[in-house]
DNA sequence: TCGTTTGTTCAAAAAAGTTTGAACAAAGTG
DNA sequence: CACTTTGTTCAAACTTTTTTGAACAAACGA
């Protein structure tokens, strides 16, 4: 389960990188983070140096300190900018380009509710409504009725679900 | 990422279960559902199984309605009994046990905040004043001002989100 | 044009996570 | 006690996800 349950090694924290102190320490609490939120390691990495970098960085500057690969950087890097938790940045003469972090809780909740959330939310409401049906096909009038509660009872769930979570964007909205 | 960034062929729901529609319906409902939030397909099954049963279940009917090794059953059952997701039916003559599904959205989604949510809050908070330490031993007033500000922010998240947990078990109460 | 730099893609390798099943324990029954 | 039923444990097998790296494309400059 990975989660709770279980007590086992964990990998421990990159051998092969150029990571000083706090660098190391800030990428650690953001790949926890992430891992929490179901996305892999490498995402959390980069967005942590990003985060603590006091300067934009360019792939390779986070390959370099990473000692990740190139492809997992720019897959990395793509899935950031699809959440919105990074951002290029713009109109410095180079071609390179480099990257800032979106640093406000309220865009980086509203990514994550609006790439990993809703889609599943979505779909889930659609399968529903087939449920209701197939439910309305029971010949047994007791279980029927039995199934019909099951099915509005999910049915509120993924509603209910759906009201918090603009809610919960305004509460953390700065 | 398993999320929303990759479009590959999903294992197909089973062959070897003896799940019949509305069953097999509703159980796909919840392995997705467990998905989302990180836990094994498994745990989703098990729960979707009693979720749609009008009789508690005893551990051999899960292992015979959905195919699965009794390993398997055992311990998702234990990780959904951590979670108050399903409690054992007392009283009943046999020695077997018996189980039935915890339904009210308040008790799982507290439940679900107490095992999974809790603890990696509970561990970052201590990872983030060793960082605040560490963001005070930067010689560079600079710099650190910077690291300073941002080790702030992460707290910050976190505290909020300490404080939002409680304020959604409330929203979800009944 | 050709070489260089920057970044993307995707099949294969590696890592992480999940499930199985055989061995074991506990508790009841005859 | 010997036997059965019920459930747990955990190393090994399996599955899924993530990462790697070599091949490729695009953009630029000389």
């Amino acid at each position: 389960m990975g989660n709770g349950m279980s007590t086992l090694p964990e990998r421990e924290n990159e051998t092969s990188s150029s990571l000083e102190g706090l660098e190391r320490q800030i990428v650690d609490v953001f790949v926890d983070g992430v891992k929490v939120l179901g996305l892999p390691r490498s995402i959390g990495e980069i967005y942590g140096v990003l985060f603590i970098s006091p300067t934009p960085l360019a792939l390779d500057d986070l390959v370099e300190k990473l000692g990740i690969s190139k492809g997992s950087a720019s897959q990395g890097l793509r899935a950031l900018k699809g959440l919105g938790a990074v951002r290029e940045v713009e109109g410095n003469g180079e071609r390179r380009t480099y990257f800032e972090p979106a640093v406000e809780l309220k865009r980086l909740v509203g990514g994550f509710i609006r790439e990993q959330v809703r889609p599943h939310i979505e779909s889930g409401k659609k399968k529903i409504s087939k449920l209701a049906e197939a439910a309305r096909e029971e010949p047994d009038p007791e279980r029927r009725a039995f199934f019909q509660e099951r099915v509005e009872r999910i049915d509120n769930w993924t509603r209910r679900g759906g009201q918090v979570l603009p809610l919960l964007q305004r509460i953390l909205g700065e």
